[in-house]
DNA sequence: CGAATACTGTGCCATAAGGCTAAGTATTGC
DNA sequence: GCAATACTTAGCCTTATGGCACAGTATTCG
């Protein structure tokens, strides 16, 4: 099982609900009170906490508390660490083709 | 809740466990059996299977069954939609720090 | 044909996930 | 200061997940 790695995973995990996944989406706008985004799902607001402490752990959102109001912010710089598993299987599957292609060529000659 | 998507929700799902984020990327590099994937973990065959099924229902994978061995390939275009849905991402960022930009500059003026 | 191989099916189990209500606590506005 | 606001905490419930053992079926090999 090699090449495991449980930040990956915690990213994935994060982003495999479809509420975590719209949350970001919408951070991706700019950040934003936990009430003001919690208005837009048909969940109650501790439900909607957890997600918000789900995306914070596992480093997708940044959250800051001023006074009453918790505000969270996108982490950008994580969501690339998902962009670059997806880049190395291109590459894997790339490669792969690659000596396909090789052995194609050689076969023609 | 807008832009909801199932289809991204079960790829997302599949992913979002390191068993099956494994066997994406060992068929990355060609086809191979339940049998030969399997040995490569530390569980049980039934076990294993249940991740193939997981990963075959949410269309990560295609398998074919020939004699008594079930071979497993991988489906490229299915990965290319977690990627669109990062892509995605970016465009609304990229979107929002150029708004952002224009409004500095404006203000410099 | 009989044994070995490669799954497949069933049923059980423990934990985690996602939701709820009800009752706090800390800030802010009147 | 008192009420409203904006979370927080706690506890409970149901379903989903990932694992297991054990027994079965279908192919293939000697």
């Amino acid at each position: 099982m090699a090449q495991y790695s449980e930040e990956l995973d915690g990213l994935f995990v994060a982003l495999a609900d479809p509420t975590r996944r719209e949350v970001v989406r919408r951070l991706g706008r700019g950040p934003q009170s936990v009430g003001d985004l919690a208005r837009a799902f048909p969940i109650t607001l501790p439900s909607f906490m957890k997600h918000v402490r789900t995306l914070e752990a596992n480093g997708l959102i940044r959250t800051t508390k001023s006074g009453r109001v918790r505000t969270c912010a996108l982490r950008r710089e994580r969501l690339a660490l998902v962009d670059g598993w997806l880049a190395e299987q291109r590459r894997i599957w790339e490669d792969r083709t690659d000596r396909l292609e090789r052995l194609v060529t050689e076969e023609e000659q």
